[in-house]
DNA sequence: CTGAAAGCGCTAACAC
DNA sequence: GTGTTAGCGCTTTCAG
């Protein structure tokens, strides 16, 4: 048997066993500090022999950066948190940061101040739906870089905030370009779903869709509010069409998770065809928007390149700590046009289009 | 301007303001130790003038404890785990536990390990679908209590791994529970949809659900593996329905994710109506499995008693090492039926059931 | 109940 | 390139 005793072994005993000083092992396990090869090599096996893995809690000590990043979740259940904690979990593993999970249910703002800065975290990002401003503010305060995923600063504080950076999609652009697609593919009576009323992807995406809308001389039709979450967008839907009124003619859903609720709704509760009979647009481009079921048209927000701009400029505020404060990077997105939105033709051409010069097409 | 510089609060900067002594402070934040009360407020006064917080790494160097369990999760697209990932942060953060969160699509097994056991964390949580025996056995070698999340360890490094415990809901009785199911509702070509063959989740229930046609004299019809992914149970779905040859007339899927897949090519790519031209059963009961779109009829893992039944027994390991080392928990699971299965009910009476005798009920 | 002193495992200066 | 020394911030004996 080997001995399965507590396996506490430190860089002092792997010296021992190397021959060499205490320095000579840290400086091995300190990428690009100088050790002659033939040290480092003693080293090394001792370290296998010994199975020595250095101590990151006694390293941070010193060192002041403990190679951990807090990321504070709230929703899993809409597949965008979980993709996006993948990703960037990994992306962070490559840089040799490691992820402290914070799930914010319940717990509130200050308790989980307290508890993320214990661990003196090298950053933190936010990419939870309610409370970012008086979170983002200890943390700032605590001198701490705090990136923002997917959302941006309310006003309500807006003291010295200016350090906290955030990372999100063009949501303007992305509710603008969903109400132009709407009223051009001849749609009339648009309505529109909501998410968290606070949030600011919320505020955004409603801002350009009014905008959108209103370019082309449109406005909301009908408005009701889902807060993001799954049967609360069923609830939404049902109150949009109440039974001997008019009903909508095409939805645009705050995010694509909801959407899946409004379309499970509208086909088999209200027994409408998606869309012959209504129009459906979501927010997030998740996995499911392409599965069967649904063939969502949405608006995509383009993950990896969210993930790049956080790690890169996570890293940019790890190094030079006044650089890149209060940095916000907008990621375009674009639409995906699926099977869910009717294309009115005819519509098009009578009325709400300035009538296109017919360029005819020369095939060569 | 209240000054942002570096926030490095100490506990002696505390007790001098405090006018007590360093331990006075250490006390006051260590739960159950013996300070006055006057103490205890001067100290706690002191703390909140000053922001203070105890530093854990420093905390933990002493200890030996870091209050950190490491959780290891690989494919989180399938809900199932987000759900999981949830629950347990949330139940482990009651315990003042801590998630130190490992994604593992690409790295291998030794670098993990190596990552991991550098934090020296309390315990680890395993939940991915591969790699479990490797990262298992380097853990238990390391003297830390590993549990193995919906998984058991596999027979190929038995040697001293009676250590590692486990906790799962009875897939051997979920998937007996299936094809009882399955053939009482009168279904004659009963096919399987694998999940990853190699892990324990697929084995059990595989093999339960062998055992549960065999008591009616039935058999798997076909079989086609999926590997526990999206895009792959789709090319399974299209290898058991080739064109001009009989098909199945009943699906049990290993999982809920692919169970979506295989509906979506079911009734999108092959015309086919669920429950009238093929059931479809799946396992695990997420979120999903209830949405109109699927309405799918599923074996229930209830997540909850899985978590629970998780941190009890971390906790447990974490106060006495030897006592629930190698503890397997299993936890009953229960069938939901739902739409996707047809109720062929001449059939029952006719051919696959024996005849039960007629209780007439009695209206009182 | 309280304070003084020692030390957890490591890295960063500093001399050599 | 290498070893010696000091000390990161905390808890924990041990006296008192």
């Amino acid at each position: 048997m080997i001995e399965g005793m507590k396996n506490n072994i430190t860089s002092i005993d792997v010296a021992r066993l190397a021959q060499v000083s205490q320095s000579a092992v840290s400086r091995t396990f300190t990428p690009g500090a100088s050790v002659a090869e033939a040290t480092r090599a003693k080293v090394l096996e001792a370290a296998l022999r010994l199975n020595y893995r250095p101590n990151a809690h006694a390293r941070s000590l010193i060192t002041g950066k403990s190679r951990i990043i807090g990321l504070v979740l709230s929703y899993l259940e809409n597949l965008f948190y979980p993709a996006a904690l993948q990703r960037l979990s990994e992306r962070l593993q490559k840089d040799g940061y490691h992820v402290l999970l914070f799930i914010n249910q319940t717990s509130n703002a200050d308790d989980l101040v307290t508890e993320i800065l214990q661990y003196h975290v090298d950053g933190i990002i936010l990419a939870a739906t309610t409370l970012s401003s008086d979170l983002a503010r200890s943390c700032a305060d605590a001198n701490i870089p705090v990136v923002l995923f997917n959302r941006v600063m309310g006003n309500s504080g807006s003291n010295n905030l200016q350090s906290v950076s955030s990372v999100r999609s063009d949501n303007l652009a992305g509710g603008k370009e969903i109400a132009n697609f709407l009223v051009k593919s001849g749609h009339k009576r648009i309505a529109y779903i909501a998410g968290n009323e606070e949030s600011s992807t919320n505020l955004e995406r409603e801002r350009g869709f009014r905008e959108g809308l209103a370019d082309h001389g449109a406005h909301i039709w009908g408005r009701a509010t889902g807060n993001y979450e799954f049967a609360q967008a069923r609830l939404a839907t049902l109150e949009l069409f109440k039974p001997g009124h008019e009903h909508p003619d095409a939805i645009f859903v705050a995010s694509d998770h909801m959407a899946f609720s409004v379309m499970d709704t509208l086909r088999y509760e209200l027994g409408l065809r998606i869309p012959e009979d209504v129009s459906v647009v979501g927010f997030d481009n998740v996995p499911q928007a392409e599965w069967g079921a649904y063939e969502l048209t949405t608006f995509n927000q383009p993950l990896d390149e969210m993930v790049e701009a956080t790690a890169s400029l996570l890293q940019e505020r790890l190094s030079d700590q006044e650089k890149s404060a209060g940095k916000s990077i907008v990621i375009a997105g674009n639409l995906i046009v699926r099977k869910s939105v009717k294309i009115i033709l005819e519509k098009i051409d009578q009325k709400v289009l300035v009538k296109p010069k017919l360029k005819p097409k020369v095939k060569t």
